[in-house]
RNA sequence: GGGCUCGUAGUCUAGUGGUUAUGAUACCGCCCUUACAAGGCGGUGGUCACCGGUUCAAAUCCGGUCGGGCCCA
């Protein structure tokens, strides 16, 4: 049996060091958007099934007489990079200065590349992996430094202070997405509020509290909405407010909003527009009165004993509370506030929602999630990130009079932390320059992907693209940052088409995770099963359908990789290992196996062309295994011993077998070009000949042989039912049908049934007497 | 809480108004047949989640219920 593993491997190294999949522009282009995989990460079963899908499509293009433009890509900037760094060489930003640190992870990063991109090479992508850009190169920092200096000219970039996330344990920044809920056993300590009771799970926020809260339907504060009140300790006046979001069932029905205890605190105080008592800086408490620079535990003991001994305290009650913390540490967030990059897009979602009219997404219920998004945003994107390995801003403060100084263009890239040049303020001549700390977010930069793919060969002419790849988990981030940072560019949408991937569950749809211990690796794949069959599973979906890793769907790939190899195997041995001549087809079993594939060209042509490679692929299946092994394979092996059509049938059944490979190439490459080799050793690669056209000029009259086949599917049913082998001669046989067909075809049915003596009766009806 | 999506043999899945509901897998029976037993032939197995409506006709369209998944709050 063949040996996938070797075979693999040797086409895996043919195509690399050939330049199989080098880009030559060419007149008909297909420009592809890949998504880079983060260096951090190691390839997951999710990416054995979404990069497969793309390449379908690329593959596919490509044997239509596409150049297809298939770039590789790693993104390799922010805070997965330093936790992989930090992992690697236990190196910190605090043990470590800065540009040793940076240096450190660009370090890293380029080793990690090196074998990162192996996994993917192992699945049979087409890409052209040895001309691949990241993300925290000069030349990507350099074109995201640019594009921002763009939008900070066309006022589409600007700074103002604003509320972030924090990780008082971890000390940093964080995203809304490293955010997990839990629920946590907290005090909530129920107070005198000068007038009002009130209940609340921070008193330590006490001297930050900017307001309380009640709800306007609550009838026991109904009088008191807009009176002041002093707050207990600190003596200052806040109003009482009403709003809708406010539970009247939790403590005593009203709360006291601070700056910021949580998120809730966070929308209520944008939503009226409310002044800032910051006292929580740096995760301790440093209120200028009472409190000074104590950690929250330290700070929240002390109030509480104040409030105590001044009588505030009514009770405290132990409660179970929902908060959300840093999914790494379990930590409560803090929000602090201070200033930060913003990409202004509020005022242009009616636009946006246009852009993502005009691009087709496939399958289309996807841009749903997009406009729900559009329509449903209320902050602008902030880029800012307190981190340290990422694209600097290309920024500077002026001290003396606090204009912002960009860098000259011909400068870029620049790293304004470490850069030393002597830079003078633009508006105040002073040199008393403060350098931006903060890096970019890295959306920032992989929302430039095609520019990146694009001006890295120098072909921006060819934007937008033709076709992004992604999962739909990234919608809302990837898809609508690159639509949005396309619109503000170049006022042009990024690509003609984006096709979104599902999910991969185990067997019983559940998500894997490392705690469920379902996880499976995609090179255990590979190794028992052929990378050719990881590929026929990634086609047993719908594009944007999940999709369960089960072992019968990897057993059936696997099965056909050795259908494959044992049809050419059988008309090889028929052919005595020679192609045959070409000649013009005459016999009617010949022309009808023709026909059929005529047919199946059309079907998957079609289907492959909207990107249903799965329908495609079951209507290839369907004629591989039951119209040609099953039927026609199975008919030709007394057909081909006859002297008068040998020649034919086998130039016919070597001309259907290459067709049938060249279909499956873009799914299974690799035993697909195992075999073309073994027929055309001349050729360079399958990936490069021309798919099957569809030709009306061959498609024939298939009903006489389509009625024989039935007619041997009863035979053969006599046979089963008689407990004989396919193979054991049949004396003498009594067959009800068309007489007239039945005689013409008599030869095919006593060769392929081994029929000794056929009597044939005329009837409406078929069936079979012995 | 809002949005999207799914519910079809034991399992997975095709099927957007019209023969007997597709195929795979599993299971059972037979067959080592001049490629392939990881094969071939045959067979068992379904109130198309539930309720109601539209229609001559509903797995399919509409409304509701229940249950799963995802995204956003």
């Amino acid at each position: 049996m063949i040996d996938t593993g070797a075979m693999e491997k040797k086409w895996k190294e043919y195509w690399y060091s050939n330049d199989i999949f080098k880009f030559k522009k060419g007149k008909k282009n297909y420009t592809i958007d890949t998504p880079p995989p983060t260096v951090s990460g190691k390839m997951h079963v999710g990416h054995a099934f979404s990069y497969p899908q793309q390449d379908f499509i690329a593959r596919y293009k490509r044997m239509k007489g596409f150049n297809v433009f298939y770039p590789w890509g790693f993104d390799d900037n922010g805070l997965p990079t330093e936790r992989f760094v930090e992992k690697e060489r236990k190196v910190t930003i605090d043990n470590t200065p800065l540009k040793e640190y940076i240096e450190i992870c660009r370090e890293v990063s380029r080793e990690a590349e090196k074998d990162l991109y192996q996994a993917w090479y192992d699945t049979g992508l087409s890409a052209d992996f040895k001309n691949y850009i990241d993300t925290s190169s000069d030349f990507s920092i350099k074109l995201s430094q640019e594009l921002f200096m763009d939008l900070a000219e066309k006022k589409r970039a600007y700074r103002d202070e604003a509320p972030y996330i924090t990780c008082p344990t971890c000390r940093t920044a964080i995203s809304q997405i490293e955010m997990k809920d839990a629920i946590i056993n907290t005090d909530l300590v129920y107070l005198n509020f000068n007038g009002i009771e009130i209940a609340t799970t921070r008193p330590e926020m006490l001297g930050a509290c900017i307001a309380i809260f009640v709800n306007p339907q609550d009838e026991r504060y109904s009088s008191m909405i807009g009176k002041k009140v002093e707050v207990p300790l600190y003596g200052y006046k806040v109003e009482i407010l009403a709003d809708e979001s406010i539970d009247k069932e939790f403590g005593t029905g009203a709360e006291m909003l601070c700056t910021f205890g949580d998120q809730n605190d966070l929308s209520l105080w944008k939503k009226y527009g409310l002044k800032a008592r910051i006292i929580l800086k740096n995760n301790r408490i440093n209120d200028g009165s009472i409190i000074n620079n104590l950690s929250i535990k330290d700070a929240r003991k002390t109030i509480i004993d104040m409030l105590k001994d001044n009588g505030y305290i009514i009770k405290i009650e132990k409660i179970k509370h929902s908060v959300n913390t840093h999914e790494r540490c379990g930590t409560p967030i803090e929000i602090g506030i201070s200033k930060q990059w913003y990409i202004k897009d509020l005022d242009i979602k009616d636009e946006l929602i246009e852009f993502g009219n005009k691009i087709e997404w496939i399958p289309e219920h996807m841009k749903t999630r997009y406009n729900n998004w559009v329509t449903g945003l209320k902050w602008d994107w902030c880029i800012s990130r307190q981190r340290y390995f990422g694209v600097p801003f290309p920024v500077w403060y002026c001290n003396q009079c606090g204009e912002i100084i960009f860098a000259d263009r011909k400068d870029l890239p620049v790293d304004p932390r470490i850069d030393d040049k002597n830079r003078k303020c633009t508006k105040c001549g002073s040199s008393d320059l403060s350098p931006e700390t903060d890096v970019m977010d890295t959306w920032a930069t992989s929302s430039l992907s095609p520019t990146l793919y694009l001006s890295h060969i120098g072909e921006m002419d060819m934007y937008p693209m033709d076709a992004r790849f992604q999962g739909h988990d990234i919608i809302t981030s990837w898809a609508f940052t690159t639509i949005l940072r396309s619109y503000l560019h170049y006022g042009e949408i990024p690509w003609k088409k984006i096709i979104i991937s599902g999910n991969v569950y185990d067997p019983f749809g559940q998500k894997m995770s490392k705690s469920k211990g379902n996880i499976v690796e995609p090179k255990v794949i590979i190794d028992n099963y052929g990378a050719d069959a990881l590929r026929y599973w990634a086609s047993t979906t719908m594009q944007g359908e999940n999709i369960k890793l089960r072992e019968q769907d990897l057993m059936r790939g696997r099965k056909t990789v050795i259908k494959l190899e044992n049809s050419l195997k059988l008309i090889m041995l028929l052919a005595d290992g020679k192609k045959p001549a070409k000649v013009d087809v005459q016999f009617p079993v010949n022309k009808w196996i023709i026909s059929k594939m005529q047919h199946t060209v059309k079907e998957v042509t079609e289907y492959m062309e909207n990107s249903e490679v799965m329908k495609a692929r079951i209507a290839l299946d369907k004629f591989f295994w039951n119209l040609y092994c099953d039927n026609y394979l199975e008919i030709i092996k007394s057909e081909a011993s006859k002297e008068d059509r040998r020649n034919e049938t086998l130039y016919t059944a070597f001309y259907i077998m290459e067709n049938v490979l060249k279909m499956y190439s873009p799914i299974m490459p690799f035993i697909t070009e195992e075999l073309f080799h073994q027929m055309n050793p001349e050729v360079t690669s399958i990936a490069l000949e021309r798919y099957p056209e569809f030709d009306p000029n061959q498609l024939y009259g298939e009903e006489d042989i389509d009625y024989i086949i039935g007619i041997i599917d009863r035979v053969r049913n006599l046979k089963s039912q008689k407990k004989l082998s396919m193979a054991a001669p049949l004396e003498s046989i009594k067959i009800h049908g068309n007489a007239d067909l039945i005689e013409k075809y008599g030869y095919l049915l006593s060769g392929i049934m081994h029929i000794g003596k056929m009597e044939i009766v005329n009837s409406a009806e078929d069936f079979i007497d012995n």
